[in-house]
RNA sequence: GGCUCGGUGGCAGAGUGGUUAUGCAGCGGAUUGCAAAUCCGUGUACGUCGGUUCGAUUCCGGCCCGAGCCUCCA
């Protein structure tokens, strides 16, 4: 029975989607303006995750993730350009999809625009006026009127009073009280403007998630996640906007997945201390990127670092170690290890306990398949499926343990490598074994790990 | 200042009121022409001070330290 974490009541809850058998979800995804960083390959990663489990648990999945495509960030990167901000957007869509297919990540059922959206935004800004949430504020402006909805600062657990003895007050300000939010901005000159009652302009970020996902799965749905760094403001102002909006209950479990840090420090634009995806993956493979996503819980924080996309290289070469050469097979589902993996994802998509699992059935098979790789066939096949929820194991074994590093030169080609072995096989068979030894180092040298087994050498790059 | 969340063995990182996490690294053994891979064995780890308890790393409280949100941010 699955467990998951709900910010809302920051209790691990069984979860129980609204309609037998189906869910809904709805993931904040990125704002495209400039290369996706580690901190959305994690979000990614994470609710694909999240994706992928509740699929194969056997529910039907209506997977939403949506794409910013006209805020600030936008408007400036693109003036600064010199394009037009439809042209910035499309690129940076096109090096995020490339980015997340590299990293694995399933495609959700569909990524809403916002600018594919100004209708529904302004019947739904139209209604939060009609219900007495919002004001046009006389300068093309319309805010929400926080102090109209009594639920607010529920899911971050603030109260409006503390949140105005902090709150600062900008000079020439136009709204009513400092916490309103901008539904609907008046454009200024040159700024890309749609028209509306209220005079041209364009979209506050939060009004977008609020329609875009009661369109898509209606007033209300059952996961609604993001980075932690959304749950205030922009979770809890969607939630006043759709609640205000529908009179209906928004989400029913909230999730937000942890940073990723640097040094200890929140990886972040405003930091400037972030890898994007690109960077990383000139020097890690994505699966091993992957894997080090998934070596910690999503609430946690991740540290990035070169020993931790080590350690995952690792890991990852002990699993298709453990592949290596098992024939065909039904997966083997009924194992005490399978059972760990699926208690562990259960219990709000523990990977670490998984993958511990994991390693505990890639033992087993070590062990069985000194009886005979047939043996270990079926269990392996096993660790495949299982390692397929995670999203890894997807490659041939060989294919992956000769693969290299990406950033280091591939050195001698495959062709080579055989050759070399050919001969070091004929200055065994003759006991010649000063010559094997030199050839065993000089491949060494060049990065290639021999595995001499009963009857064939098999090989492998570090 | 307000509100959250953490502090686990060399590193990463789970978990539990009394019994082995797991991976990498280390050490010993088996195996191997030598290796590698693999298997077996191996580490008095739970920030600190009190409290509850027969017993606490695990529950409660104080303290120290760290991170995050309160402003755009995944």
């Amino acid at each position: 029975m699955l467990k998951i974490y709900n910010d809302l009541t920051r209790e691990k809850e069984t979860f129980v989607p609204l309609q037998e058998g189906k869910v809904t979800m709805y993931v904040c995804g990125m704002t495209v303006y400039d290369y996706c960083h580690l901190g959305h390959a994690r979000v990614m990663v994470v609710f694909d995750l999240v994706y992928r489990y509740l699929k194969a648990c056997g529910y039907e999945v209506n997977y939403i993730r949506n794409i910013t495509d006209i805020d600030d960030k936008i408007i400036k990167r693109a003036n600064e350009n010199g394009e037009p901000f439809t042209e910035l957007t499309r690129r940076f869509i096109e090096a995020m999809h490339e980015d997340s297919e590299a990293l694995g990540i399933l495609p959700p059922d569909a990524e809403p625009k916002a600018t594919d959206h100004i209708g529904e935004i302004l019947a739904m800004i139209g209604r939060l006026i009609e219900r007495g949430h919002a004001y046009a504020a006389g300068n093309g402006d319309v805010y929400y009127d926080v102090r109209s909805f009594p639920g607010y600062g529920k899911l971050s657990g603030k109260s409006i009073d503390d949140l105005e003895a902090g709150a600062r007050v900008e000079p020439g300000e136009v709204k009513r009280d400092p916490l309103d939010f901008a539904l609907w901005k008046a454009a200024k000159p040159e700024e890309p403007a749609w028209d509306s009652p209220w005079g041209r302009g364009r979209p506050g970020w939060h009004i977008e998630c609020s329609a875009m996902s009661t369109k898509a799965l209606g007033d209300t749905f059952d996961i609604h996640g993001g980075g932690a760094d959304l749950t205030f403001p922009h979770h809890e102002n969607e939630i006043a906007q759709s609640e205000g909006a529908t009179g209906h209950p928004f989400v029913r479990y909230w999730m937000h997945n942890g940073f990723v840090r640097i040094n200890e420090e929140k990886m972040s634009k405003s930091l400037g201390n972030f890898f994007t995806v690109r960077e990383i993956l000139a020097r890690y493979r994505p699966e091993e990127v992957r894997y080090f996503i998934l070596t910690s819980q999503y609430r946690s924080p991740l540290n990035y670092g070169d020993e931790q996309l080590d350690n995952a290289r690792g890991a990852l070469t002990r699993f298709y170690t453990a592949l290596r050469g098992l024939p065909e097979a039904v997966p083997l589902e009924a194992n005490p290890y399978s059972e760990r993996f699926l208690a562990a994802m259960d219990d709000d998509f523990n990977t670490p306990e998984a993958l511990a699992a994991m390693f505990d059935l890639a033992r087993e098979i070590n062990r069985l398949r000194k009886g005979g790789e047939g043996a270990a066939a079926g269990l392996g096949a096993e660790l495949r499926r299982l390692g397929g929820i995670l999203g890894i194991l997807r490659e041939d074994p060989d294919a992956f343990l000769r693969g290299g590093d990406p950033a280091v030169d591939a050195g001698l080609s495959d062709a080579e490598i055989e050759q070399l072995i050919t001969e070091r096989l004929s200055a065994r068979k003759d006991k010649q074994w000063a010559e094997a030894d030199r050839i065993r180092h000089v491949l060494k040298k060049r990065g290639v790990i021999l595995e001499d087994g009963a009857g064939e050498t098999r090989w492998r790059r570090e």
